[in-house]
DNA sequence: TACATTACAGACAAACGAGTCCCAAAACTG
DNA sequence: CAGTTTTGGGACTCGTTTGTCTGTAATGTA
């Protein structure tokens, strides 16, 4: 695969985010049983993408973890960047160090023409566009049931700053 | 990326034998020295190889290893499934279990197009067809030099069985 | 036969990824 | 203030991959 599990994680859970909406900051044990995750390892992933800015996070009580910023302004390409980084979607299939254009190695064509493939899937989608589908589509988010139930209807906790 | 490191050895391994031609075995060390690999760690790569029956070895003085069969009959893909496997390239971008077309994540369209277009480039690709263009453009399948001198006129050796 | 060359095989170590655990700091609640 | 909830961050374990090392068996050569 080209992603990592950590960043596989990462895109779980901004999904999961973006499907919720403005309701406050998850706790991210909360989001770690809803997507059947490590709730340890999950709050690893968190930091980083928190540190990136990607998402942001609030302390104690009613705290927890919220988008950093409008759904349909985060792209896929966004939470791999904070987490795995780009640089292992640039590399030679064959993992020869200055394979390129000049000097390619014997794949190196074909395989660009699928790298760039993914990399531009990952530009293109955008988190509000995979919360909507999720609202209409049978798609799922965790290894367990599906996660869509509609929101309790609970006091509404922080501002969003 | 989508392949592991003795899997990218054994793809470059294979080329290296199809460039070469019938010209007998070819030490393992041999070998690795042309390609700037490990000896020790090429030779295990090798005893995989061997085992699927991708390749024939022999001991002793002049021995080594050879390919399997015809260069044109061999493709990418059966050295993919002989070392990796081929399973680790039918998997769910997010890591889910059990994403399919009845339950799907959010990109598993968009996945399974790129995924698909990988195994297919492996499939299609044979290791002759990869040596005849090797032959007359500037590729390369190592990170040292050009590994395209003309062979050196030694005396043959054994008969390839 | 003695020796050199080579693959074969397993033990071993180092590096990395994945995941766990613990404690401190921040923020809220009573 | 005391206690609870939550993130922050580091130390740690565990398994896999990568790579090294050592010895043995097979084969050829002198």
């Amino acid at each position: 695969m080209m992603l990592s599990r950590a960043c596989q994680y990462g895109i779980l859970l901004t999904i999961h985010l973006a499907v919720r909406g403005e309701e406050g900051y998850l706790p991210v044990h909360t989001a770690a049983a809803d997507l059947g995750l490590s709730a340890h390892f999950l709050a690893k992933i968190v930091q980083q993408m928190s540190h990136a800015g990607l998402v942001k996070s609030y302390r104690g009580p009613h705290g927890g973890v919220a988008l950093g910023s409008e759904p349909d302004s985060i792209r896929l390409r966004d939470v791999v960047q904070a987490i795995d980084g780009m640089e292992g979607l640039e590399c030679c299939a064959l993992g020869l160090p200055g394979c390129g254009e000049e000097k390619p190695c014997p794949v190196h064509d074909s395989w660009s023409v699928i790298r760039i493939d993914f990399v531009q899937m990952l530009e293109r989608t955008t988190l509000g566009y995979l919360a909507r589908r999720l609202g209409h589509e049978p798609l799922r988010l965790s290894s367990l049931e599906s996660v869509l139930e509609p929101p309790a209807p609970n006091p509404p906790n922080h501002r969003l700053a």
